[in-house]
DNA sequence: AGCAATAAGTTTAAGTTTCAACTAAAGCAC
DNA sequence: GTGCTTTAGTTGAAACTTAAACTTATTGCT
């Protein structure tokens, strides 16, 4: 079933190095950013999902489009917003062309929390994370980080991840 | 004590785009590779760990050094190490020079099972990230990030996130 | 229409990580 | 060398995430 070839299939060193640093410099990054906002009471994930529900124009987006966006589990989300819920910050709604769906709501509170953090999230961003690179460098980011993602789209990988989800055995 | 100008401290489009980007390119990323791994039954951050091990001449690193590489609490290495002992792939040990410290060893079992695992895993490195870059950008990938790790390095951020650790209120 | 297969979300329990408090050993100052 | 501070590592409980089973609704097939 396999097409792959038997090749030594090892990283040379470059690549091994690469490999390194981007592993850990993820984790770095997500240490600090996530630290920076945890002094405002909110996880990066969290964060993420306000933030994406913030720039839709009805502030609101189904769960599962959440889930896909933010790359989580539907279960991981369902318990997050069951917590934002719980704050006040987002608010479930029925779907109404899809009587399953669920539509999480941005609240007036959570716009507003969301809105006071912003600032401090975007400055932590840029000390932790911009201010380390010139402009072409966090553009090739930007790029490569773009290929990373459509490639992995690409191989169908991700629907097999989400479908090992809701999989009876 | 802060020297932060009061500029509108926003991003702008292209890197709003490129952190974008990041974020999502990093989940995506590290989804699939965790997920390959798991059906090894072992997690990136446990693989990690064993990684660094098996890679030092004695096959030993002190805790709060391993904690430091994989950009981990010292907590969680703690609980981690504890997993991989009751397996049986790691081992403590006192340490000679330092009656506080605690050495953490790669038994043969240990040494075998990575063995094992890595070339799987490496595919999987292969298949979800080098394979959708050019080597140039893989390499310029590796710069950028070791960029970036330095830059969080340097501003001593990492001391803040570790200090705040063992402190008392 | 009727029925199997799939999709959306939730639930509960188990597993993992974090948080704060704690023990023990260095290190440092006096 | 006595006492104060810092460092290394652990602990247990709370918080969060994952895994698997489950409910309800939609889709597709005949």
């Amino acid at each position: 079933m396999s097409t792959h070839t038997p090749q030594p299939h090892w990283l040379d060193a470059d690549q091994q190095h690469a490999w390194r640093e981007f592993l850990h410099a993820t984790r770095l990054l997500e240490a600090v950013l996530d630290r920076d906002l945890q002094a405002q009471g909110l996880q990066l994930s969290e964060y993420e999902i306000i933030s994406m529900l913030s720039e839709q124009p009805d502030r609101r987006l189904r769960m599962s489009d959440i889930a896909e966006l933010v790359v989580q589990s539907r279960s991981r989300l369902t318990h997050t917003a069951g917590r934002l819920e719980k704050r006040g910050w987002v608010r479930r709604e029925a779907c109404a062309s899809d009587r399953r769906g669920i539509e999480l709501v941005l609240t007036d509170v959570g716009y507003a929390e969301i809105q006071r953090m912003a600032p401090t999230h975007v400055d932590s961003v840029r000390r932790h994370l911009v201010a380390h690179l010139s402009r072409d460098d966090m553009l090739a980011l930007g790029r490569v980080m773009e290929a990373i993602s459509a490639g992995i789209r690409s191989t169908g990988v991700c629907d097999e991840v989400s479908a090992a989800e809701g999989q009876p055995a």
